[in-house]
DNA sequence: GCGACAG
DNA sequence: ATCTTGTCGC
């Protein structure tokens, strides 16, 4: 389940009386949540509403915000603690041979995603590639409404996988529900959230090798410093956080572990490969 | 009030 | 994430 965010958006513009000007936050508040002002941002850019260019105007005098909505984004938060109510937080699964990556590349409205499969030696033994059209934004909070359908179409092409790492958080999520939580209980197998950066969450003491990260009174997860960078790591599913790190750790060479380095490459290459040549 | 903010 | 020139470092 999803929304149609553009279509959403295009039923607010129309609501705006003549003569009458609306801003970019009074239309995410309509939507459902302000953190999405820089998507709606973006989507005024988009050839589809170049007819609403003037009626949205940051810095309107009496910007007209009586919006009849149901406020799309709010459906989308219920469907996340739903699915967060369901993760597993143990090790749920007989071996941890054959560890997935997946990840996602953009051009245009479509996503590239490549799930790859590694053996216990970092070899890779399978690759799965989906592309498909996106019709949602990046917002963060609600990654997983413009990435999941790519990604769960790339991972249910590989034949075999015990434990699948996500790039994307797991509970270290506003709302415990990250993309690789969101995925892991779709799909229902084990998955690990691995991100780069914070959405988030504090850095409590350095416990065993690893850096509590701390959100609404637990630990949501581990922030593992590699040189000078860190790499966040959570439960997606089916997985314990020490499990989670400990393969995290086991496989990590880089800024980021193995498996979704690999996919993130993987991704980026099927995109340049598939994308439309302008010239 | 201003800013934070996975990919 | 993507766009995108020049520039810094191994």
């Amino acid at each position: 389940m999803s929304i149609d965010f553009y279509g959403e958006l295009r039923r607010l513009l129309e609501q705006i009386p003549p003569g009458r000007v609306t801003t970019p936050r009074l239309l995410a508040e309509a939507l459902g949540d302000a953190r999405a002002v820089r998507a709606v941002l973006e989507a005024l850019k988009r050839e589809e509403f170049q007819w609403a260019r003037d009626l949205v105007d940051a810095e309107a005098e009496n910007p007209y915000g009586d919006f009849e909505s149901s406020k799309p984004l709010e459906s989308l938060r219920r469907l996340q603690m739903e699915l967060s109510s369901k993760v597993v937080e143990f090790d749920d699964f007989e071996e941890a041979e054959l560890l997935g990556g997946v990840d996602v590349a953009y051009g245009d409205d479509m996503a590239y995603a490549v799930c790859v499969v590694l053996d216990s030696s970092l070899q890779v033994v399978e690759v799965s590639e989906a592309v498909v059209e996106v019709s949602f934004p990046y917002i963060p909070g609600y990654l997983a409404f413009r990435e999941a359908p790519a990604v769960e179409e790339a991972v249910r092409g590989v034949s075999a996988l015990d434990v699948l790492m996500v790039n994307g958080h797991g509970l270290a999520h506003p709302r415990r529900c990250g993309l690789a939580t969101h995925v892991g209980v779709e799909l229902d197998i084990p998955t690990i959230g691995i991100a780069a950066r914070r959405l988030v969450g504090r850095e409590g003491e350095p416990k065993n090798g690893w850096i509590p990260l701390i959100h609404g009174g637990r630990i949501i997860g581990a922030v593992l410093k590699r040189d000078g960078g860190r790499v966040y790591v959570s439960i997606g599913h089916r997985i314990s956080l020490p499990t989670a790190v400990e393969l995290s750790l086991k496989t990590l060479r880089n800024r980021l572990p193995e498996p979704v380095r690999y996919a993130h490459r993987l991704a980026s290459r099927l995109k340049r490969r598939l994308s439309p040549d302008e010239t």
